[in-house]
DNA sequence: AATGAATGAGAATTCATTCAT
DNA sequence: GATGAATGAATTCTCATTCAT
């Protein structure tokens, strides 16, 4: 006879102090699963997931993880209380979910817009500015990855990791075409460069839209100049302080 | 973008029937008076402050403020539930003066290790290194502030805006000296080595810690050394990329 | 840095289909501590838990342990939902405690109605007539331990092998003394006693209550005659069947 | 005593708007129609609803009614979840057809193991046999009428007194036969003799599986000789302990 | 006949805060 | 000053049942 009970129980722990390391079936942005039935979704059923995944993003951004609840989220999408559970197996779930969706997005914004330049600056440049202007469009973005330690650490690692990747490769193509200073360490850069956009990008997008209650569609120019001044000299390399030389 | 939360309710305050919000003279680090009493605390009630404090750093690193409890707070630190309340309003409250406490030292670990300098970029490296060290001490600092935005954002705020004010001031005395680029601006470029400094001392020592077991005590020296290099291209003056000049 | 965070989080896990073992520093019905502190219980503690019990026994008896909610106890109990989780861990848990606490009281029960008996069958008869009486007065034994199987198999276990144990020991010492045929197995005989009278019980006093709306206070002599014939015939020995002989 | 259960609200069945709990023309093992269109199933639904209760069967077994849910069951019978409710009108009613069926199955079990034996002794140890036979192979019969009791407390009873009416009218025959003690009342000493088979069965077969984790496919030899001992003193008359005449 | 997405009432459990001792 | 029992609102998650396809 075999076991009815499922082998395991993965269900949700109420008190569970350090949550556990995230199903490596997961469902993926591309290949979602019912948690229900374990089967692929259904037309119908994926609509039903963005939706939540939608309103997820607005609870979250608006209120944060905690103070955000399955129901607010539920009650945004339109959809049903239970109707939750049949795409998400916990509120750990969605935002993983989410945090993954997003960056999936912000990654996609930046290559787009580093797209066509000619030399590193330029391409950062362009990266900074798909970065932002997803910022200005996606607040969840940072309030959401910046609560993610507690929630989810192995999630915040994805999301710093994948985007220092793409930074790393392109540093290091870089450095090949000697567009940049060769002797700089392209991973620490690539991790310098991420917390320098993450904090410019909250100071002078996030801050700067709550203040005004208007949100700014993208960064002030003189601001994304100064930091490009910054960063041509951090790079170093033939395009560096050229009126300096 | 209409409001998820309900009217007001500023943040994390369950059930307060009765007695208003306003903080009656907002304790700070150094002169604390007991919200019970609305006096200034005896010696042996600073004491107990102090044990309370250094409970909630303990208590908030290892499991988030709010996985955190505070009966976990009160039973780490040796007292009663009760007598958490004659000395904090909320748990809140203990989280800013926590946040507030740790900017405090961490500021005056900076400026001790920057002491001495003789330029600004020996200035940066014994700034970073003492945030660092002060980072591998008290990991609670980096957890606490990045889920200090949704618990009480003006603390947050008032955390950065500490440091970046010295980072500033110290490189405009700098470029009046000429130690560095005087085409920079000072505000930007606070705000970048502060992200930078953020998410190295994240990857490299607080990342490293969770994958080793051990607590390094300060970051490798090829990382600062690499980071280093980078903020000196990005300040510019006579110190840098020697072999350029 | 010892952890914070408990060892292995013991607490409630919502889908769980068969219940883990009760915990062997669980608190008996003599010394019960508290879960929430670990420490023993005050006096005003022994008399809330005591209130939680009882009103426990009247919910579980009148609505079976699904059907019953604390909340449901707790308002029986006249005290507040939370107060439920500082004496007991789940409703498993007070579930098992009234187990315990009913099984000692049925035995106690028993042995003071046997108590003066000249002979095997004169105990057997005041053993019943104790555990009727009990069963009449507190019907939650009955409905309580047949939901037990899956509730908490091991506690149902306990509460039949407890008695049969003083059953067993019984018929062993009557074989002793002669008193009852000695070619008898006694554990077996145990067990055949226990679930006759249970059943019995079930059949003319919990069953003959809900038909008649009142509660009768004890079996009809009658049926305790003819029980007392059947039994006293399978014991065999010189009581048996005077007349026949 | 007052009610502790809000006004009338039988037994478990949650949330009812509309339709009167009136059954329409109680289906019966033999003879049974659709809840959906009222008409007698076809051939091919027939086959489906004895899957849905052998799979209920196996599902109630193994996890118990409360435990069970109907997307198991329905997962387990290969059929979906929808399909369920072409063929019983509620979870409740499921488990009162499988009641119903088991008990069906277990008389005719003991009959014909019955069947054969030339006084009421043989006639006993053949139908405990029967009875304990079924039990083996069926733990369902036990696990869930021992929770009928707070599901569907009439079922429970029927399931009792259909087999305590073939008893008596055995007990009967043979006090007519002068087969065992006429003096004997035949409806109380069925109501033992199922007791004491309920008990033994358990105790000897079910726990015994549960402990070996192999499944016992009958009753140890000497535990049904032990137990055809007490009971053979029991009813007394020609074959009763032998060594005394 | 069969399907399975959607529903929402209900349950257990947590924890910041109060207040009588 | 200190204590810790009591409170109850709020949260996550489950599952029997419905109904459009």
């Amino acid at each position: 006879m075999t076991s009815i009970s499922e082998p395991a129980q993965p269900t949700g722990d109420p008190a569970q102090p350090t949550p556990p390391t995230s199903d490596p079936a997961q469902p993926t942005a591309d290949d979602p699963i019912s948690p229900a039935t374990g089967r692929p979704l259904t037309k119908r059923g994926l609509a039903t997931r963005r939706r939540l995944l939608e309103a997820a993003e607005d609870v979250f951004a608006e209120l944060g993880y905690h103070e955000a609840s399955i129901v607010k989220v539920t009650e945004h999408a339109g959809v049903a209380l239970g109707t939750f559970y049949l795409y998400f197996d916990s509120k750990q779930s969605i935002f993983e979910a989410l945090v993954i969706d997003l960056n999936d997005r912000v990654r996609q914004s930046m290559s787009e817009a580093m797209a066509g330049a000619t030399n590193r600056i330029e391409a950062e440049r362009g990266g900074f500015e798909g970065f932002f202007r997803f910022t200005a469009k996606h607040p969840a973005l940072y309030r959401v990855v910046r609560e993610a330690e507690f929630v989810s650490p192995e999630t915040m690692r994805l999301h710093y990791e994948r985007i220092v990747e793409g930074y790393t490769a392109g540093l290091q193509a870089a450095q090949s075409a000697g567009d940049i200073d060769t002797t700089l360490d392209p991973e620490v850069a690539a991790w310098a460069l991420m917390g320098l956009g993450e904090l410019i990008g909250m100071r002078y997008i996030l801050w700067e839209r709550d203040a005004s209650g208007t949100a700014p569609d993208r960064i002030a120019p003189h601001v994304l100049d100064a930091m490009m001044q910054f960063i041509g000299g951090a790079l170093g390399g033939p395009h560096t302080r050229k009126g300096a030389e």
